[in-house]
DNA sequence: CACTTGACCTGTCCGC
DNA sequence: TGCGGACAGGTCAAGT
């Protein structure tokens, strides 16, 4: 999905959209995506006000009034999406084509949450991995997907020591690979993880534990100038992802290497931009100015 | 333990 | 035009 800047995103949407409404009605389409159990993660929404917004990693977390949390994690293809009552997405532009083509809900939506005033939250899903789930404040905290995510590379205390740390840890591992690991950095993903290696210049095959304290300085550099930027743009619309408001994030007019197989490296150093799998994922990066 | 592969889903795109 | 295969922002579990 979505990765970190995406879900960042949206967090910044809900706080602005969200906040103080109640929930009046629950629409599930696609059961699977509740884990289930219909009844219950209907009722447990009913009635409840929306009171906070923010992520761990991928995961948005809605805080509820009566200690209750809806967890979302959207996955490859998951969208949550806003509509005020009369409809209304964002001004101008491609509605059909970001919304998978049909007005809402439709065929993907596979929860629909409508607020007393007549607002909406849509949470659709083409591939169907995404889910939501609720749980009391007490249960998030032991929550197996909260506890196991790693540093928040947005926040003060991951520092270019926190990084050499992570790193020593995971000596063999590549590179790509590390940064993609969920459980030691949180947010980063197949897009993010080969366009800050190609901003610091390491190659994505590197163990980890190889890198020498100018390229973790580069590497730690190179997280924070891309994440900031990415989140600056709203995130990255590959394919599906769509700010709360409907509209697409920018970033992909910036990416260096993700899905540039064979172009020209922009460092303009002549290298052609290589795409290979690593770890399952495709990587992609300048054999030239890549070490 | 690390690493790979398949599963979960549906769609798009490319080559023959 | 049709068909098959590869590929797509992410995680899990199981096998080697």
């Amino acid at each position: 999905m979505p990765e970190l800047p995406e879900v960042e995103t949206l967090v910044r949407g809900a706080k602005q959209k969200l906040m103080g409404k109640t929930i009046k009605d629950v629409k599930v389409a696609w059961p699977k995506a509740v884990g289930g159990n219909v009844a219950g993660f209907t009722k447990t929404l009913i009635g409840k006000k929306i009171q906070g917004a923010s992520r761990r990693g991928k995961l948005i977390i809605l805080e509820l009034s009566g200690d209750v949390t809806l967890l979302t994690h959207l996955k490859l293809t998951g969208q949550l999406v806003y509509e005020d009552k009369s409809g209304k997405l964002y001004e101008g532009g491609h509605r059909e084509k970001v919304l998978y083509g049909a007005p809402l809900p439709h065929k993907f939506t596979a929860v629909e949450i409508t607020f007393s005033d007549g607002s909406k939250l849509y949470f659709n899903d083409l591939r169907k991995f995404g889910w939501m789930k609720v749980s009391d404040k007490q249960h998030v905290i032991s929550n197996k997907e909260l506890a196991e995510i790693g540093i928040e590379p947005t926040d003060k205390e991951f520092t270019k020591e926190k990084l050499q740390e992570l790193l020593n840890k995971k000596s063999k591992t590549k590179i790509k690979d590390f940064l993609m690991d969920q459980s030691l950095i949180a947010g980063l993903g197949n897009i993010y993880s080969s366009e800050i290696l190609w901003e610091a210049k390491i190659a994505p095959k590197r163990p980890a534990g190889d890198l020498k304290p100018a390229e973790v300085g580069e590497l730690y550099r190179a997280i924070g100038k891309v994440l900031e930027m990415a989140i600056k743009l709203g995130g990255s619309s590959e394919s599906t992802y769509v700010r709360l408001d409907g509209s697409k994030g920018n970033f992909m007019d910036y990416a260096k290497v993700y899905q540039k197989e064979g172009n020209p490296c922009a460092r303009g150093d002549g290298g052609k931009i290589k795409r290979e799998k690593i770890g399952g994922r495709s990587a992609f990066w300048c054999p030239v100015c890549q070490k």
